[in-house]
DNA sequence: TCTGGGGTCCTAGGACCC
DNA sequence: TCTGGGGTCCTAGGACCC
């Protein structure tokens, strides 16, 4: 039996949350920023059409976002990471068959459902995901998830679909292959890309027409895989239980240039904080701990500075101590008198679930006690406002810490910030 | 002056072994 | 100048994704 798939899709998805609770940002220019309010990572469809790209550093479309009134935001991701729930639990009641992909994506399984139905039932998800959370989506339905991407991605370009396209109808399959640059093809970046313009191969249809023996000898099995499911056979299933994480990850940008040991050391021990947090969430110990420090990349080469160092645990843990221990450990041995660092981070590997990590005979008593600490610790800070409870190693001003200057308040999550309702 | 963060998968090449 | 042939495991780096 052939498979189909629906991707959803939300438009402008950051972009979108801000607007559910700000109406009055409706047909105005919007963009929502990275960390450290660096560059821009969501974008209005007004802010498209002003030609500002994704990723751009906002220093550069800074006369642009003046003389157009764009409004701008910094990230909230706690706001989003809520939204974001919201839509999926929605999507969850078309089907259980669901795989989150992304923050913004969702992939669902419509196998059951009779061919003739499909766009009406996209419409019927657009619709429902619109009057429960206020988010506009697009959806794509495919026989193949990157087909179904391909549909998405027409949806949103062309407003006469109203944001729903279904390509399973296998007639129409050549003109919207035809029609859309090969970079816009899922799993195709800019270096295949690249190398497929050489050889002449320009769109969707002469991809998909390649000769496969030479796909697969410049971009691998993962190239051929692409060129197979826009040929319809599916090659990437649907994931409903994605494996657990093999790695986590905190790193950030500082505020300003740091030059200072104990400053570094600050700053990795709150990333390792972080991090442990994360790792306890998901319920996992980590056997090995990454720290890196690096100086600015645009600078020029005798002021750039990268340097790692990795430290294996005796057992895994997941203990937030532990972590920060070996954090500044490394950002003592890494450090370089003389250099200006711009950024840091702590990453954690060989990740085990937490009951499954060993341990020695003889601690089992210190490991219940930093077990039962740990979970205090985290208990408080969910309950009160996070960072409640801190580690002194993880400094108090934090002045290199990265800013969110324009910030709207967390309206779903925190009840101090709940938006405000006149009636008049 | 100002340029994000967090992932996955695959491949090539080295170390090591028989 | 010659200097086997595999296999496995691990790591670094490339490429891509949102």
């Amino acid at each position: 039996m052939k498979t189909t798939f629906a991707l959803v899709d939300c438009n402008n998805f950051y972009v979108s949350c801000e607007r559910v609770f700000s109406p009055h940002l409706d047909g105005r220019p919007v963009i929502v920023m990275s960390n450290n309010d660096g560059c821009v990572v969501s974008r209005s469809d007004e802010v498209k059409a002003l030609g500002i790209g994704m990723g751009q550093p906002i220093y550069q479309v800074r006369d642009i976002i003046r003389q157009n009134n764009v409004a701008l935001y910094s990230s909230n991701y706690t706001l989003y990471g809520d939204m974001s729930r919201r839509v999926m639990e929605t999507l969850g009641q078309f089907t259980p068959d669901i795989e989150i992909y992304s923050i913004d994506e969702a992939f669902l399984d419509l196998g059951g459902m009779p061919a003739a139905d499909y766009a009406v039932l996209g419409q019927r998800i657009q619709e429902t995901v619109k009057q429960w959370t206020g988010i506009p989506v697009s959806v794509g339905i495919g026989t193949t998830k990157t087909l179904a991407k391909l549909a998405n991605q027409l949806a949103k370009r062309f407003p006469r679909t109203g944001g729903v396209l279904d390509l399973t109808d296998s007639s129409r399959l050549p003109n919207a292959l035809a029609s859309t640059p090969v970079e816009k093809i899922w799993g195709v970046g800019p270096r295949f890309t690249r190398r497929l313009r050489r050889a002449g191969i320009r769109n969707g249809l002469q991809l998909h027409d390649a000769d496969d023996r030479w796909i697969r000898h410049v971009r691998g099995v993962m190239g051929l895989r692409t060129v197979h499911e826009l040929r319809g056979i599916t090659c990437f299933a649907l994931d409903e239980s994605p494996p657990p994480r093999q790695g986590i990850a905190h790193t950030r940008t500082f505020s300003r240039r740091v030059t200072r040991l104990d400053e570094l050391r600050e700053a990795a021990a709150a990333y390792a904080t972080r991090a442990a947090e994360k790792l306890r969430q998901q319920k996992m110990a980590a056997g090995v701990v990454t720290i890196f420090v690096m100086t600015n990349l645009f600078e020029a080469k005798p002021r750039r500075f990268f340097k790692t160092r990795t430290f294996e645990l005796p057992t895994p843990s997941s203990d937030t101590t532990v972590l920060i221990h070996l954090a500044t450990r490394g950002v003592e041995e890494v450090f370089r008198e003389g250099y200006e660092y711009k950024k840091a981070g702590v990453l954690l590997n060989s990740l085990v679930p937490e009951e499954q990590a060993p341990r020695s005979l003889f601690d089992s008593e210190n490991w219940v006690r930093s077990r039962t600490l740990m979970q205090v610790i985290d208990s408080l800070n969910a309950r009160y406002p996070s960072g409640t409870v801190g580690f002194a190693a993880a400094g108090l001003e934090r002045t290199w810490q990265a800013k969110f200057r324009l910030r709207s308040p967390r309206f779903t999550t925190c009840w101090e910030e709940l938006p405000v309702v006149r009636a008049s």
